[in-house]
DNA sequence: GTCGAGGGTGAGCGAGCGCTTAGCGTGCCC
DNA sequence: GGGCACGCTAAGCGCTCGCTCACCCTCGAC
């Protein structure tokens, strides 16, 4: 949001892929009632009725509530990988791109909080195939974020001892903030996307033996 | 690695404080009935079926499903905070003190995961007043962690900006581990703590300008 | 031996679930 | 202007849910 060259985290028109304009309504509904209650909680009904539409609408754009549930995670998941990759492919240092990957990403889970809820703890209401397809996508994350980060400790940007629980923590750690995250609270996306980058590049040990690696000249704050 | 004076982390025999004998037998399958699939897509029938009992029976002993799950968050919270009470009142440095926590936290989180992954991610599903008496203890998890950093901070020892912010990613972090831990992974329970405890370091500024501080090194005052 | 109390069961109630079906209104093509 | 495809609704089906109720078995007290 600030500089021109940040990723930005949140999106300007969310689920406009979704066509017909009734099923991109329901999608919504759906969106925010499972966000709120739950994905087994939440009835078909509760879904028509927040989208102004008798029970049975339901089913003319979706074959069943799972269908739902998983148009919702594929969505969320694919902007989810998107905002990653660009953060990744960026021009700059390891510590430059780690930062940038992790204030996105956690300014999505925090903007945009009901969504992100869904994607991330409800996958296990998905049936065996759409799990797979969804795991398949939570790997390439994974694999994004671990790339920033061996290219950091490759160029001695970080000290860092396990690449794989370090990585696992730092997912985790964003992936989180869709948990206990409030609107309301005093805290906004963006304030929370740069406390939460400067504690990564600390977890990573950035900026403590400034290599004077590529053209990165200050290492971080 | 784990020395005597360590926390606990993981109980000798849970859920001993459940009397009498089918009523705990019932908890146990209601914890792991929720942790497997959601305290709203588990049916009282299938709960009295894993403690070998007839669905009639689980109302002798509970009211309603959902005094299974306020009894059940009750004790995993009580169980929480005092593991956390335990570290934070234990001798020696913030930084040790903080390690501790943060470690013995981490393994109660991956080695009772079915346990508390109901504590952590079923709240919602708790009405009102059992809603306020779990907030409340949730509130003094906080402020235990939170006072080990701020001691930290007076002392030297640590380095942060802002204290309430990284409290919660810290919590944030410990508690992110119930949902993504898997027992038959790669890591145990003790070598995540201890992971853990050492990105959490990092993430408070331990050990960089009191030289010969830190792990390993003996603690003064 | 009788009896009461308490832990347990089989059967089933009313409600609400996901989902289906028959039919209706509207707008487009000819 | 007739025919029809499409989006949608009202009604309701079959099922399973949380929970209840009438009754039974076991066992210690006397």
């Amino acid at each position: 949001m600030s500089t021109a060259e940040e990723t930005t985290g949140g999106e300007v028109e969310p689920w406009e892929e979704v066509t017909p304009d009734a099923a991109r309504r329901l999608l919504v509904a759906a969106v925010e009632a499972f966000a709120e209650r739950g994905y087994h909680a939440t009835t078909t009904r509760d879904i028509a009725g927040r989208a102004g539409m008798s029970p049975a609408a339901l089913y003319i754009h979706y074959k069943t509530k799972e269908e739902l549930l998983h148009r919702i995670s594929r969505i969320g998941h694919d902007k989810a990988l998107d905002i990653l990759r660009t953060a990744a492919r960026r021009d700059g240092t390891a510590t430059e791109r780690l930062a940038d990957a992790v204030s996105s990403f956690v300014r999505w889970h925090a903007g945009r909080r009901t969504t992100a809820r869904v994607v991330q703890y409800e996958l296990e209401a998905l049936g065996p195939d759409a799990r797979d397809e969804i795991f398949a996508l939570r790997r390439q994350v994974d694999a994004e974020v671990r790339g920033i980060i061996r290219n950091g400790v490759d160029s001695g940007e970080f000290d860092v001892i396990d690449l794989h629980g370090t990585t696992l923590a730092v997912l985790s750690l964003c992936i989180d903030v869709a948990r206990w995250f409030n609107v309301d609270g005093p805290r906004t996306p963006e304030e929370v996307g740069a406390l939460y980058a400067d504690l990564v590049l600390r977890m990573v040990g950035a900026g403590k033996q400034p290599r004077g690696r590529g053209r990165g000249a200050e290492p971080q704050r």
